[in-house]
DNA sequence: ACCACATGTGCGTTATAACGCACAAGTGAA
DNA sequence: TTCACTTGTGCGTTATAACGCACATGTGGT
């Protein structure tokens, strides 16, 4: 049954802040009794109490919930190449990982360097995350300026482009070859 | 705002599909009086309950539970900074979505910090990119020295952990929950 | 008028989610 | 050792989710 993966994403996201189950009780408002019988698969929670517990650890419930979305084998737009013509210098940082459907590059633009990006293969995210210096990205035909420290995550299947500052700028770029939106027909 | 979403959704979805109250029960497996006490906001499913309505309707489970607005961009609300008490300092740079499975968060440790990680869910793998200072990952048992502009990619589903170097350090963390592809029916 | 059928809602019972409290095991300090 | 404290789990009670079955209303058909 699915409700496993609830009791999987709770233990994880209380792990990850490395709560006790008392200090995640008062945090959330729901008795640690209870957290812990929904960590071990013992309760199917309520959509009230997992909403107290998203709000509790500032999650969306999305979080919590585990995706329906199939993974679909055939799909071979996880093994697109991506190939940035021209001179920009990229670093593979993450190597692609079929498992992931995710890959993540180091890139450096010189000054004022621009690079424009057709629309890649329906699905794909890409998220950049600026090291230094000043990027614009260029989103829904509107350039948005980022600075060193702040991320975009934006729709890959659209034109997109990059245009870099007066000092150069690096950023990492990391591609999601997400599976196309879950379209419910099993049968 | 909340539970109010699910009356909502489904009152929009059986409309949609043109059912009655007790087609829907016949179709979902769950009685047709709990569907009604749900539509008008009188109940608050169990997730339960609520994965045989999304498996009867065919949909998945985001279409009954008001998703989040993560996917626009520009809504910086989901950025802001999560800190657990008694813990590490988090930042969310690119909050989870359903659809990629993966979340992004900026984590500082002041200096010889320690966070020592449970075992995460079997599937999980995280990336980290260190940003600043020295950080050292504590995988398969062994701790592996990254400095700045380094990236680390290893399973998450075994105990890890994360030391910070002498000055302290801040880096990007990755997660990446895989999907499964398993549909299990529920009797 | 009647009827046969379908709609959604109310009621009583059962199953179980959620609570507060207490307990056993573990940790560290004096 | 003992004490103070935290960890997670078990137990008894209460709140409520979920059920089956009925009822009131609303169609359209003859």
């Amino acid at each position: 049954m699915e409700s496993d993966e609830i009791t999987l994403k709770l233990r994880d996201v209380r792990a990850a802040s490395g709560l006790s189950l008392s200090k995640a009780a008062d945090l959330t408002g729901v008795s640690k009794a209870m957290l812990g019988q929904i960590e071990r698969g013992e309760s199917s929670p309520t959509i009230a109490t997992l909403w107290k517990i998203a709000k509790g650890f500032q999650l969306p419930l999305s979080a919590l919930i585990g995706t329906t979305a199939s993974r679909d084998p055939t799909d071979d737009s996880v093994f697109r190449t991506v190939t940035f013509p021209g001179s920009i210098k990229v670093k593979i940082v993450f190597p692609f990982d079929p498992e992931l459907g995710a890959e993540t590059f180091h890139v450096a633009l010189s000054p004022n360097q621009c690079h424009e990006s057709p629309a890649h293969a329906l699905g794909v995210t890409e998220e950049v995350f600026v090291l230094e210096g000043m990027l614009e990205v260029l989103r829904d035909g509107e350039w948005v300026p980022l600075h060193a420290g702040e991320g975009l995550r934006f729709p890959a299947d659209l034109p997109h482009g990059y245009r870099a500052g007066e000092d150069g700028t690096t950023f990492l770029n990391m591609h999601h070859y997400a599976q196309p939106a879950v379209l419910a027909s099993v049968s």
